[in-house]
RNA sequence: GGCGACGUGGCCAAGAGGUUAAGGCGGGGGUCUGCAAAACCCCUAUUCACCGGUUCGAAUCCGGUCGUCGCCUCCA
């Protein structure tokens, strides 16, 4: 299988260093709920996670939280509460929103704030071999120190000082260099350090934390394309400086980044959509269709009328996966070039565009192959298969719970009507729960139509409509759910 | 200003030198059905922003033009 790596820009052939694939994704900072931009990162990352396991792979997987920096401390001040009150509460509410999104835990989720020995240790290890200096309880990195600066994010030193954007820092030996460690400011949390009070900067937290949980070099590193200056381009400074050892990763995987209308979602444009909202309004196959729909290195643009076509595909393969039977007893329906299709497609570069075509072509040849009296179940158990590699649940929209009192009130009226034909209806009135009027009011209409009272029957199907409740004939017999 | 992407049917989106330009959604027609729904079948881009060039052959490679976006500052 090949993997685009953002260094080379090519796609590589994937041959991961040992036996357990070791992939590291930059996690979030837990200041706001997190927006479908997020979301689409982490179901692609989760997509790579389960495809690789599919392989045989056995994958250790990582992803920080960043629980202390200036948003944070910001936020935290704003609203009057402890930085570890904002961050607790905001991290529970990402893995709840990652649940619901069907994102496989990751091995291991750590958080700054408990990784500081580490941090201090590759901070002062990174002074010890001269790639760091410490200024008024400041620690920053000597970027000028590194030939190859510059090598993932494609720039150099020389051009990112003619850019007028770089701040002149305080203390700093050069502008470009970064802070590995903050002095700490009144009312902020710190910890004690061979400098002082203070805090770990932006980029050391992933070093320490990749070196910690997976080692010196890993396979994979991902995150979205916003990541890879200054903060993954610093991550390679920091680990490669500190561990001596190149390259810090093999394969670095960066997606496209969410758009809203012209510009990128994004936490500080404020234009954006939670994950919360969205599935108010969507499922999570919906938002996983929507978002494996476009190659993972593409930018993508949040559209309800997209994501609409995404959730009418996604329910579809639902029906077809979760249909009842196996179709006839004549041959086989053969699913494998469905399924080399779609591994196919996966090996190149997690091609998701091109895999969910198969599982749509799939889809609609068992339906197809159903109603010519083939064998289907296999087709079935293929297509839920491969679909769980995209993350896919095949779970129908939660529904949202019938009005008894209008379906009541509305069992009552067809009670009524009842009384000047020939048929019976319910001399106490209808039941008091759903499942019991539905079940008179289906054999009741189912009557009516072998009476040809069609317009009794249709009005029985078009009240309901109106409150929600959809009815479907098919040969085995009438069933009802709910309308979405 | 520097660096990097991208521009494919009504909408979303694959394809990266060569048989009929994937797939989803939507739309039109049909089959099935008492009528619907679901499902299935057929149709819906002689053409890939525009202009040149390379080639026997180009959405696919090269040059230019126009347009959009990302990064260069916190950001998945």
């Amino acid at each position: 299988m090949k993997i685009t790596d953002t260094v080379s820009g090519k796609k590589e052939e994937f041959k991961p260093i040992g036996d357990e694939v070791k992939m590291y994704v930059c996690g979030i900072n837990p200041y706001a709920d997190a927006h479908v931009g997020h979301g689409m990162s982490y179901i692609i990352f989760d997509v790579v996670r389960r495809y690789l396991e599919y392989r045989g792979y056995k994958v250790k997987h990582v992803e920080n939280v960043t629980d202390v920096e200036d948003n944070i401390i910001n936020h935290a001040n704003r609203q009057g509460i402890t930085v570890k009150e904002l961050t607790e509460k905001f991290t529970l509410r990402y893995f709840e929103d990652m649940d619901a999104l069907n994102i496989l835990r990751p091995h291991h989720t750590p958080k700054a704030t408990e990784t500081i020995p580490e941090i201090i240790n590759m901070t002062q290890g990174l002074i010890d071999k001269g790639y760091a200096y410490a200024v008024e309880g400041n620690v920053y990195f000597r970027v000028g120190k590194l030939s190859d600066y510059g090598k993932l994010s494609k720039r150099s030193l020389k051009q990112m000082k003619a850019g007028a954007r770089v701040e002149v820092g305080e203390a700093k030996e050069d502008p470009m260099d970064f802070v590995l460690w903050k002095a700490a400011k009144p009312d902020e949390p710190s910890w004690d350090s061979p400098w002082g009070k203070g805090r770990p900067g932006w980029h050391i937290e992933c070093s320490a934390m990749s070196v910690k949980y997976l080692g010196e070099q890993i396979d994979i590193h991902g995150g979205g394309q916003d990541l890879v200056f200054p903060h993954h381009e610093n991550e390679i400074a920091q680990s490669e400086s500190f561990t001596g050892k190149k390259p810090f990763v093999k394969y670095w995987m960066h997606n496209g980044l969410l758009q809203m209308g012209a510009e990128k979602m994004s936490k500080s444009l404020g234009n954006l959509i939670t994950i919360r909202d969205a599935l108010k309004k969507y499922t999570a196959d919906g938002l996983r269709v929507f978002i494996l729909s476009s190659y993972y290195r593409s930018p993508l643009t949040y559209t309800d009328e997209a994501i609409e076509a995404a959730q009418a595909g996604a329910e579809r393969l639902a029906r077809v996966a979760n249909k009842e039977g196996k179709g006839g007893g004549g041959k086989d329906l053969d699913e494998k070039p469905y399924r080399q299709r779609f591994l196919d497609a996966m090996d190149d570069d997690f091609n998701t565009p091109q895999a969910l075509a198969a599982l749509f072509d799939l889809a609609r040849d068992i339906n197809r192959a159903e109603e010519e009296g083939m064998y289907v179940a296999k087709g079935r158990e293929t297509l839920k298969e491969l679909g769980g590699i995209l993350g896919l649940t095949f779970k129908a929209k939660d529904e949202p719970p019938v009005d008894v009192k209008l379906l009541r009130k509305l069992a009552l009226s067809i009670n009524e009507k009842l009384e000047k034909t020939s048929f019976k209806g319910i001399t106490n009135g209808p039941p008091e729960d759903t499942d019991a009027i539905m079940k008179f009011l289906i054999s009741l209409r189912k009557k009516l139509r072998e009476a040809k009272n069609f317009q009794l029957a249709d009005e029985i199907r078009n009240s309901l409509s109106e409150i929600g409740i959809a009815l479907e004939d098919k040969p085995q017999g009438t069933t009802w759910k709910r309308k979405t």
